[in-house]
RNA sequence: GGGUUCGUAGUCUAGUGGUUAGGACGCCACCCUUACAAGGUGGAGACCGCAGUUCAAUUCUGCGCGGACCCACCA
């Protein structure tokens, strides 16, 4: 309707754990014991009938994408490109290899995702420790994992501590190891648990991993994938977790360097399956580059133009909490292969040229000889990437990044990302970082941040709480323009709004009111010109201001906007007021030719403005009406009204309203009918209005 | 637990350093007035709490409470 040609291709995200998990429920298999060709096919098969469903809803939505121009980011182009950008940050130099630490079930013998576990409180046992000062003197820890001692780089006090004051930078010796550990303050340490002084082990939480980073500690491996005490733990090394707990427990009680144990309830990571505590384990994961960027990043993020403008922090947020670089390596299967040969003989990584989908976990590699040592046997990763890593490139996917140069130069950057305000951290994230490095522009001008449907009570729908509104029954019930209308109508850009099925219907009179308003109109004939009286120049000053107000809306993605005016307008002045003002001047009840004209003309330019700045909401409905009186074509292919009529007569409305009111309210307290006469002087302002006025309140 | 964000009638929302705080749904009462009883008219009903700044706060600041989101989930 503003002359724009648009992109808008429909895409379906594909990838990710969360398919896993969902296929892993459906039909009851493990990925960990499920051949992965095999597996690759039933994610298939979930995946295909989950987005029939979402497609099937898009189109009763009428959304109005271009169902033909549909892409899925699981197609062998579209996992190429992920390749090919990966391969590409990596002639850049912007990918490099580093440990790790991995949820890790020992029992299973394989990472799990967070999603795979499960916290369950259990009893464990806290055991009291003291650590040794050169100078004498002693400081006890409280640990529930006394076999990591071996791997502890640091102590934690709280600042606040007053117990520890004096010894804050000094260093004790871990018993056992005879290797000394700076004590630290640290607002982590609660005072109120065990002794207050905690030891930092590469890992026995992540509350662990993230201190390691933070105090740039270096890490010591105590586990390996076995789930055995490595070479570092001496003495221990090769026993369980279990034995070398119990063995170590033993030998400091021996020492007498054990104050206290105790037995608590622990909240304690456990493998979904298997259901053993989980362990963290370093492992060798690809990284893409990011940390060095975050000041650029956060310049770019104050480039885009959100709607509304107040979520770009939510982006700002997350860009400053950005504190290590993108792990994209997963150990998983549905995902994007990583492009990735590995030369037997001398461990040279192999990257193939971009362009192509490559799947090293199964297929031979482009290459014959290891460009290092000439040799010809290889190994492909076996791994996939973060599902990150293909989302944020879909920009460049619509625009055919690398394929076609006259159409990218086109279409990027994008014109707009809609999303919801729950993925600002990834999606949005990762798509600026991604698009950033490969193009060095902004991958799209305005970001719209939606909120979200939510129950009658505010709260999320999810599954587990049972509160899903299935959208489809409400559909069928009220159809897509009460729908749409509804939501658009319901709550502001940004915020969440409450589902509710009496609103929806309520939210559909105002159509049957468009509807009603359009039949009444339709019994006058159209016109294209009149000599306009007062009373129609200031219903159209109104309608003037309506439609700025309403593109305003729109350009701000915010349909909160023109509903709610247009509403307001058409029901509350335009029907109650003015269409009451002008009925008998339209029956032509004592009026001239030439007023009565003015009156059918002024109905109609106000009905059709009505329905072509409703058409983005209400697409059938109005496509209909415009149909019958206006034109042959589609409404939306209509150009946006203009506010062509503008005028101090709309400092009139509130008088009008008021006087209106006053007589209605008068002859209702005399028990009189509306249609009965009446003697009232009209207020001078009014004048201009005398004759519809008159006409309309049989005002003698 | 940390960060972010929001808090106007039963529900959704407009708005402002001084307003009779506007509208919609729902509710109550009355009304078939020739587009519409899926309608009309009228009515009851609200600024989360406390403290501060100010002549004045619903509006600004702080704290608290509550919801939502993201991140963690503890030696």
């Amino acid at each position: 309707m503003t002359g724009h040609e648009t992109l808008f291709p429909i895409g379906i995200d594909r990838n990710g754990l969360p398919v896993e998990i969902y296929t892993e429920k459906k039909f009851n298999i493990s990925i960990h014991n499920t051949p992965r060709e095999k597996f690759l096919e039933y994610c298939k098969t979930a995946l295909n009938d989950l987005e029939a469903e979402m497609i099937g809803i898009m189109k009763s939505m009428s959304m109005s994408g271009d169902f033909k121009n549909y892409y899925r980011t699981d197609s062998n182009e579209y996992r190429a490109l992920t390749q090919t950008t990966f391969i590409q940050l990596w002639k850049k130099g912007l990918v490099f290899e580093d440990t790790r630490p991995n949820n890790y079930c020992p029992k299973c013998g394989t990472t799990l995702a967070d999603a795979e576990i499960v916290y369950k409180d259990l009893p464990s046992m806290l055991v009291y420790i003291n650590f040794k000062f050169r100078d004498g003197g002693v400081i006890t820890i409280a640990t529930t994992r006394p076999e990591l001692l071996g791997a502890c780089q640091a102590i934690i006090v709280n600042p606040e501590d007053e117990r520890y004051k004096d010894v804050v930078g000094k260093s004790a010796v871990i018993p056992l190891f005879n290797r000394e550990v700076k004590i630290n303050a640290h607002p982590q340490a609660d005072q109120e648990f065990g002794t207050g002084a905690v030891m930092i082990c590469s890992y026995g939480d992540y509350e662990d991993v993230r201190l390691f980073r933070e105090m740039k500690l270096e890490e010591i491996i105590l586990l390996n994938k076995e789930g055995k005490m490595t070479r570092n733990a001496g003495q221990y090394a090769g026993l369980d977790v279990e034995e070398a707990r119990k063995r170590i427990i033993e030998d400091l009680d021996n020492m007498g360097l054990i104050v206290k144990k105790e037995e608590i309830m622990h909240r304690t990571p456990t493998c979904e399956r298997s259901k053993n505590p989980v362990e963290i384990v370093p492992m060798n994961e690809w990284y893409i580059k990011q940390v060095d960027m975050k000041k650029t990043l956060r310049i770019l993020a104050k480039k885009f133009k959100f709607h509304p403008d107040a979520h770009r922090q939510l982006l700002l947020d997350w860009i400053d909490s950005v504190s290590i670089d993108w792990p994209v390596s997963r150990r998983r299967y549905y995902g994007t292969e990583i492009p990735i040969w590995y030369c037997r003989d001398c461990k040279a990584i192999m990257v193939p040229p971009p362009g192509k989908y490559y799947q090293p976990w199964k297929q031979k590699p482009p290459f014959k000889k290891c460009g290092k040592c000439g040799g010809n046997s290889f190994v492909g990763d076996t791994r996939t990437f973060d599902t990150w890593v293909d989302s944020s490139i879909s920009p460049l996917f619509i625009s055919k990044y690398g394929k076609d140069k006259k159409f990218f130069s086109r279409t990027y950057p994008n014109a707009l990302r809609p999303q919801g305000k729950e993925i600002v951290r990834t999606w949005l994230y990762y798509t600026l970082l991604r698009c950033y490095q490969l193009t060095k522009k902004l991958p799209f001008e305005h970001v719209w941040v939606m909120g979200w449907g939510v129950d009658e009570h505010g709260e999320k729908m999810s599954k587990s709480k049972g509160n899903i509104i299935d959208p489809i029954p409400l559909l069928e019930k009220y159809g897509a323009d009460v729908f749409r209308f509804w939501s658009a109508s319901e709550a502001s850009l940004g915020s969440d709004f409450r589902c509710s099925e009496q609103r929806i219907a309520s939210a559909g009179k105002f159509l049957t009111k468009i509807w009603n308003l359009s039949r009444f109109i339709s019994m006058f004939p159209v016109v294209k010109k009149a000599t306009l009286t007062d009373t129609d120049k200031w219903i159209l000053s109104e309608l003037g201001n309506v439609i700025e107000e309403c593109k305003e809306g729109y350009e701000d993605f915010n349909f909160f906007v023109p509903a709610n005016k247009i509403r307001e307008f058409t029901w509350n002045i335009f029907a109650d007021h003015y269409v009451e003002m002008v009925k008998k001047r339209a029956y032509g009840e004592g009026f001239s030719k030439e007023e009565q004209q003015s009156a059918w003309f002024t109905l109609h330019t106000c009905l059709e403005a009505v329905l072509e700045l409703l058409a983005p909401i209400i697409p059938h409905m109005t496509d209909f009406v415009a149909r019958q009186l206006y034109h042959k074509y589609s409404v939306h292919a209509e150009e946006f009204p203009e506010a062509e009529w503008k005028s101090k007569l709309t400092n009139s409305t509130q008088k009008i309203v008021e006087f209106n009111s006053k007589i209605w309210s008068g002859k209702k307290s005399q028990g009189k009918s509306l249609k009965d006469s009446i003697e009232i002087e009209l207020p001078k302002e009014l004048k201009l209005f005398e004759k519809d006025l008159k006409a309309m309140h049989n005002i003698g």
